[in-house]
RNA sequence: GCGCCCGUAGCUCAGCUGGAUAGAGCGUUGCCCUCCGAAGGCAGAGGUCACAGGUUCGAAUCCUGUCGGGCGCGCCA
């Protein structure tokens, strides 16, 4: 039998804790069997209200193991059921459903809970304090970030915000490809910028060296440190120096860049430094693998699809990724006899779960789909099965301004830059946009539309709803003169409210949603999906703004009745209720709450 | 050719890991303040959940196949 949930737990687990032991009793009485699995039981809102707040599908699963009908079991727990004082009412429907109507009582003790938590209200200790490593970004230190990287930083930003909201031990982490063909290409062309900054003219930008602007300050760097004295030396001397020098600054580049999205790293781990020393990380690794019978030497097919014109069949030193799961076999090392971009990274993850990492999750752009099976045996071959790695796909962005796609040409140089996106509609428009969908959904990111000011905007319209509360405790004052203005002080002075106040059918309804919260934000932090709670935060402020609407027609039903202060205390507190829970939110997706809307 | 992701209202998307009569915004039709709570709200129309089978008390959700779209398929990272 499954324990019950303490009482500190939320009202979902709570009220599935109560079920539990309504089935334990009557299996220890003898009216079911005794010892029912109770796993597949779960507590969920019904999808029509009209069913109640709550419904258990425990009849519909147990059933079986029973040996009885749903609806006749459900009759059984039902019986059992209505003794408990929480539920108003508890029917049978449809076949074999067990519907729940909480008590009044029950949503005014849930709403004490979350002023009494403030800002600790949702949290869960589902992650049990394990550590669990969330990589993002990692994009390439050639360049300043563009517009395409955003969505990932601020998913995987997010995600960890969550993780560590519900238990986990959470490091954030920075993956710098800093080795590479890719890192010599940006020292050479740093290299002509460091010319040009000696005065030389160094004409146009030959074709594939990086063009862009953002190199310029690189080459007077580099000028003013060296003088003129990286001319003098061979490429081979000089090429360490400047891509050294160069790969910081653009990382110095791409950290400001996180900085303005608010996004940020604990770890920063260099790829070029798993190939150093000797032996290297990566030699380690393979050696690793090789005793495990992991490695060996072989041929692979030629790939299909597009055909690559240089294919040669040679043998080469494989890892066999098949043996859990990937369709093929995987090269370690190039013909030129470095390793593969793929041997670094398994080597990358061998480090992760040598720090002690059983949960891994990467974030990667929709382009590195075809990856993940690699990876994931990569993962579970250095673990032996004891890590694992989920890898979150975000799909591309496009760009819109009033519905019209905006230009990004591929030449570097001429990209739309992720700062110039913030600039112009904001940290939050970014930010909440970006996580107002799946994050394997394709996203239109449309300029226009994220600085409007209207309900098409979630953006505006979830921090509106925060704001629209906190101008109501500062009119509250004239009918509660004693209101803290301090979100905590106030919480604790709504406490004393008498919440029996609140019976009208729309702050019944926000109660709730508050409720809801918990649930929601486990929900989210067990399935990676921090959108669960961008999509929650809008229906809390919709529930809001349609109550505050009724005001206007029915003045009785506004939050502030001058001549009934008790009526008053009991509405704030529902409205210090419902800031809390969008500020939390808020808070988890970094976008701000605000005061006032300018 | 193979693998992964996707297909839900005219458009853009949710759908809580299998629940009851499938939801929201935009657009569309109509309505609510002589600005003191309209940066808002209410209501209507609009869907064979791509298609066909299967699994079971029950499927938009899981399995198989078909069609349609995207991404990927040594020596790029």
């Amino acid at each position: 039998m499954t324990a019950p949930a303490p009482p500190q737990s939320h009202l979902f687990a709570q009220v599935l804790g109560r079920v539990q032991t309504a089935i334990a009793d009557l299996g220890a009485c003898g009216a079911i069997p005794a010892g029912l699995d109770t796993a597949q039981v779960v507590v969920e809102p019904p999808r029509d209200p009209a069913h109640g707040d709550m419904a258990t599908n425990a009849a519909m699963v147990l059933a079986k193991q029973a040996g009885r009908r749903p609806r006749e079991l459900a009759e059984i727990f039902a019986e059992a059921l209505k003794r408990d004082p929480l539920f108003a009412a508890v029917t049978v429907a449809g076949p074999g459903f067990i519907n729940l109507t909480l008590a009044r009582a029950a949503w005014y003790e849930e709403l004490r809970a979350a002023l009494r938590a403030g800002t600790d209200y949702g949290r869960s200790t589902i992650g049990a304090g394990e550590a669990i490593n969330v990589e993002y970004v990692s994009a390439n230190p050639t360049g300043p970030m563009h517009v395409g990287h955003c969505r990932g930083a601020v998913f995987g930003d997010a995600l960890a915000n969550l993780l560590a909201f519900t238990g986990y031990r959470v490091t954030r982490e920075y993956y710098i490809n800093d080795a590479g063909a890719q890192v010599d290409v940006l020292a050479r062309s740093a290299f002509l910028r460091y010319r040009e900054a000696l005065g030389e003219n160094i004409g146009g930008i030959p074709e594939g060296m990086y063009p862009g602007d953002y190199l310029i300050p690189v080459g007077r760097a580099l000028a003013a440190e060296f003088g003129p004295s990286l001319k003098a030396r061979s490429e081979a001397e000089w090429l360490p120096i400047v891509r050294d020098r160069s790969v910081a600054m653009m990382m110095d580049a791409i950290r400001d860049d996180l900085a303005a999205l608010n996004v940020r790293h604990d770890v920063f781990f260099s790829e070029r430094s798993l190939a150093t020393g000797s032996p290297s990380r990566i030699g380690e690794m393979i050696r690793d693998l090789e005793a495990r019978g992991l490695i060996y030497r072989g041929r692979l097919p030629p790939p299909k699809g597009q055909p690559v014109e240089d294919w040669e069949d040679r043998e080469q030193l494989l890892f066999r990724s098949t043996a859990y799961g990937d369709d093929i076999d995987r090269p370690l090392v190039k013909s030129d006899g470095t390793h593969t971009y793929f041997a670094a990274d398994i080597a990358y993850h061998a480090d992760k779960f040598g720090r002690g990492f059983r949960q891994m999750i990467d974030v990667w752009g929709a382009d590195h789909g075809g990856y993940i099976k690699r990876m994931q045996a990569a993962v579970a071959a250095v673990s032996d099965g004891a890590a694992a790695l989920d890898v979150k796909i975000v799909q591309l962005v496009r760009l819109l301004r009033s519905g019209e796609p905006v230009k990004m040409s591929k030449r570097a140089g001429d990209f739309v830059t992720l700062r110039e996106v913030v600039d112009e509609v904001g940290r939050d428009a970014v930010r909440f946009m970006m996580l107002f969908r799946k994050n394997d959904a394709q996203l239109d990111f449309d300029l226009a539309k994220v600085i409007e000011q209207s309900r098409d905007n979630p953006v505006f319209y979830v921090q509106y709803g925060h704001a629209r509360c906190q101008s109501v405790f500062r009119n509250a004052r004239e009918a509660v003169p004693d209101l803290p203005e301090d979100p905590h002080s106030r919480s604790q002075f709504l406490l004393k409210a008498s919440l029996e106040r609140l019976d009208n059918p729309g702050e019944i309804e926000l109660l709730k949603r508050i409720a809801q919260y918990p649930r929601v934000i486990e929900a989210a932090a067990l399935a990676h999906e921090p959108h669960r709670v961008a999509f929650y935060l809008y229906d809390l402020a919709s529930a809001l703004h349609a109550h505050w609407t009724q005001g206007n027609q029915m003045p009785h039903l506004r939050f502030i009745i001058l001549d009934d202060p008790i009526l008053t205390v009991a509405r704030l507190a529902m409205l210090q209720g419902v800031v809390t829970v969008l500020a939390s939110g808020l808070t988890l997706l970094g976008v701000a709450a605000p005061q006032e809307m300018r």
